[in-house]
DNA sequence: CCAGACGTTGTT
DNA sequence: GTCTGG
DNA sequence: CCAGACGTTGTT
DNA sequence: GTCTGG
């Protein structure tokens, strides 16, 4: 699964990667469901960066309650859940991160997984109607099972896309075909190490976090 | 037909 | 045990 | 994801 | 909006 997450790259890194931009960069080490994710989606013939909140409002919703639960999104089921296939179909974006968090199951003991650069998550957006009439932009992440890297923490994990992977991502009539093979694994090369469990905490941010520390006995 | 749910994680 | 908040 | 609350009456 | 359960 994917509940946490960090983005700390300067706003400057990653226009590289988009067209424009509407967000403001402050970095964050611990980024939480609930809060401020910066994402990249198409907007026409171009992309567009922006913040939207982590966890998905469907359009229909009744209540934007919904979204609390719904931070992931399980590759294997998107086209049949209510919740995911209208975004799935045309609402596809990408989530920008420069690492994540993952507990392993066993002990609990949190670690930070990076690649070799920005991490693209696979994720859907939404755009919900408050009662107010202002529109609430919200995403979900989708996972798939753990690759070998991952099987030691956690069975489940983001789906990260490399650059040309990410274009097809985004493409608004792709090869559906494709489109489901990219969600299969995620073969992205990962490094990781522990971390202290001061992560836990959703009010600590600081880059400490995401030190590596020695895990006592081993 | 209408009412009510619509999800993932993990655990048992 | 389950929900909400971060 | 984890941490922390989980309630009412009434008072300031 | 759509599907499932009653």
């Amino acid at each position: 699964m994917c509940g946490r997450f960090a983005l700390y790259s300067s706003v400057n890194a990653i226009m590289a990667y988009a067209d424009r931009l509407a967000a403001d960069d402050a970095p964050s080490y611990n980024i939480t469901p609930g809060s401020s994710i910066l994402t990249i989606s198409r907007d026409g013939d171009s992309r567009i960066l922006k913040r939207r909140i982590w966890g998905l409002v469907p359009f229909w919703a009744k209540d934007k309650k919904i979204g609390t639960r719904l931070i992931n999104a399980r590759s294997e089921s998107l086209t049949d859940k209510p919740s995911f296939k209208y975004a799935f179909q045309k609402r596809r974006c990408l989530v920008i991160a420069d690492g994540f968090f993952e507990w392993r199951k066993r002990d609990k003991q949190p670690f930070y997984i990076v690649g070799e650069g920005l991490l693209f998550f696979a994720g859907l957006w939404e755009r919900w109607t408050q009662p107010d009439g202002t529109p609430l932009e919200t995403t979900a992440i989708i996972t798939t099972p753990a690759n070998a890297t991952m099987e030691p923490l956690h069975h489940r994990m983001p789906v990260i896309l490399d650059a040309e992977q990410a274009q097809l991502w985004l493409h608004p009539s792709p090869s559906w075909i494709a489109l489901h093979s990219l969600l299969e694994s995620t073969a992205m090369s990962l490094s990781m190490h522990p971390v202290s469990k001061e992560i836990n905490s959703p009010a600590n941010n600081h880059p400490g976090l995401l030190e590596e520390v020695n895990m006592g006995l081993f």
